[in-house]
Order: C-alpha cells, then sequence, then structure tokens
DNA sequence: CTTCTTTTTGATAATAATTACCATTAACAT
DNA sequence: ATGTTAATGGTAATTATTATCAAAAAGAAG
C-alpha cells in the first residue's frame, strides 16, 4: 500500500457523506446539536444554541436543513399537537409526553402491543401510514409556577 | 297552571343560557355551525360557512368564539398534528384519524382497554391531563389525486 | 491546484394562522 | 328604560414558517 492509497483512504473518511446532502459547517453542527439534545428542540432553541459557534448563521439555514436533514432520516420531525415544530436526534420509535402549558417534551416508551392495539382498532377507506400516541400534562417545572 | 307561568317558562326556554357567556346572534350561529358539521372545521372554514346568513361578521369573531365556546364546553378543539386548529361539535370521547396531506379529520372509535393501556404505561413526574392518540393516513381523495 | 457546475447560504420579503387592540355596539340585570 | 359590562368589527401586530435571490462554498473533473 503506497502513501498515495493512504492518503486517498484519509480523505475518504474525513468527508463523511451525508447521503447526497453536501456536507457543511453549518449543517453538521446542525446535526450534532440535536443529536445532542434530549429537549426536542425547535427551529429556534437550535439557532439560539449555535449563535455561539457560528455567529453568522441565518434562521432560514436551520429550518432549511431541519427539514432536509429530516428527509433524509438522519433526525426526526417530532409529530405533536403544539404550535412550533420539534426536532429529534433519537431515531428509536418512541412516544412523547408533552406539556400542554410549555410546551416541553420527552420521550416514553410505547410498547408492542399499544402499536398492535391501535393498528387493530380502525376500520376505515384512508390508507394508514402511521400514528402518534402524545401523553398530555403538566411538567414539574409549570406545576410550580402554578403554586405560585 | 296559570298564563303567568307559561309565560315565564316560554321566556326561559328561549334564552338559553350560554353557562356564563352571552348570547349573541355571531356566538349562536358559529355554536350551531360547528354542530351541524361533521368535518372537524378551521376557523376560516366556519367563516366561510356563515358568511352567507352573517355577511357583516369578522373573521376575529368566529376565532374569539370557537375558543370561548370551547372553553365553556360546548364544543372541543380537536388536539392534532396538523397546522391550523380545528373544532368539534360531538363532545362524545373519541379519537381521529387524520390525513397528512390534505389535513382532514375524521373520526375513530377509541376502545376502554386502549385508554386503559395508555394511562398504565408511563411512569413521568409530569401530571397527566388527557392523551391524544392520532391515526395518520391517506384519505381515499388524496389518494386519487396521487395516482392521476 | 484550478476551474466548473451545482448546492447552500445569509439576508430579507412574503405568507399563513392567530391574537391584540380599540372604538362602537349589543346584551341583559336592575 | 337605563347603566354596566361583554362582544363585535375592522385592522394592526405577532408568531412560525417558507420563498426569493444574489453571493459564497462544496465537491467533481481535469
Amino acid at each position: 500500500m503506497n502513501e498515495h492509497l493512504i492518503e486517498r483512504k484519509k480523505k475518504t473518511k474525513i468527508k463523511e457523506k451525508l447521503g447526497g446532502i453536501r456536507l457543511t459547517s453549518q449543517r453538521k453542527t446542525i446535526l450534532e446539536t440535536v443529536q445532542g439534545m434530549c429537549t426536542h428542540p425547535t427551529a429556534d432553541e437550535v439557532y439560539q444554541k449555535i449563535r455561539g459557534s457560528l455567529p453568522k448563521v441565518s434562521l432560514a439555514t436551520v429550518y432549511r436543513n431541519l427539514e432536509n436533514l429530516s428527509e433524509a432520516g438522519f433526525i426526526r420531525k417530532v409529530e405533536h399537537a403544539g404550535t412550533a415544530k420539534r426536532f429529534d436526534g433519537n431515531l428509536a420509535p418512541h412516544q412523547h409526553i408533552r406539556c400542554i402549558r410549555c410546551g416541553t417534551i420527552e420521550d416514553v416508551h410505547e410498547s408492542p402491543e399499544m402499536t398492535e392495539m391501535v393498528a387493530k382498532q380502525i376500520q376505515t377507506d384512508f390508507t394508514i401510514v402511521g400514528h402518534l400516541i402524545e401523553i398530555q400534562g403538566i411538567c414539574p417545572n409549570c406545576q410550580k409556577s402554578m403554586e405560585a
């Protein structure tokens, strides 16, 4: 194995292709940020988080990348009843509990029996593509602020 | 039963109190419209529907009334993952199937076993106030338009 | 390493759904 | 009939998001 080949191999490794879409510093940072947060952030929350390392980044870039990173399957869009879209770096199938006051979302596990039960129940002329089970509650923080 | 009492009874009947909130023609029309539709309309859909009988009605009035009619418990706000809010005149507990392409919502029945199962599953520090089971699919109409 | 093509970006305008504001009008208790 | 309070219409403001477009960067080809 000569030096040329070694050089080549390194380059290929470093490139870290994202499957068709180009690897820009913005895209990389956004992906790593969502993967590193367990809070199911909105576009704006990601934007605020990355402004330290990428001061010139545009909010539009964040929206765009969250959208195409989820289309490419690197993150997923959280289906929920709240207003602002939220994203999740955890690709394992699971459901969520959402605070109806502040919008905070945490993970909850969905048992295979429940999945099966949901699928079994429905008789419809729609073509079913999935389902959403969202538990709704008040988070501990909001409970505190309500008592005060 | 003398005429006075008969007169009184009639009046009470006609007043149709809405539980604290005043009975305006706009409010009455909006309530009856939502109750008469099985399509889980958005504010704008209600607005378009009532413009014939109430040409001067404001869209803001529709938004306001859908909100306070649901707060007062006469209709319910449909919890769903779509963008525009939808309202339902059917107060019986049930869940929905939503077309992810056009937003159409139809009713689906939720079995008590499923309700129980959802409640049983979760271990959390949130105070649970309810849950949302949304089946997601493609409605027959959208299926047709996709084929074409 | 230079050049070419294509994608992506930043800045900002536009849009969609909703809410806020406020002077005028209407409801309804007295 | 009248006074108080709530509701309305018209419109501006807000929030979340998408569209636009010239300039910059990415990655392929030589």
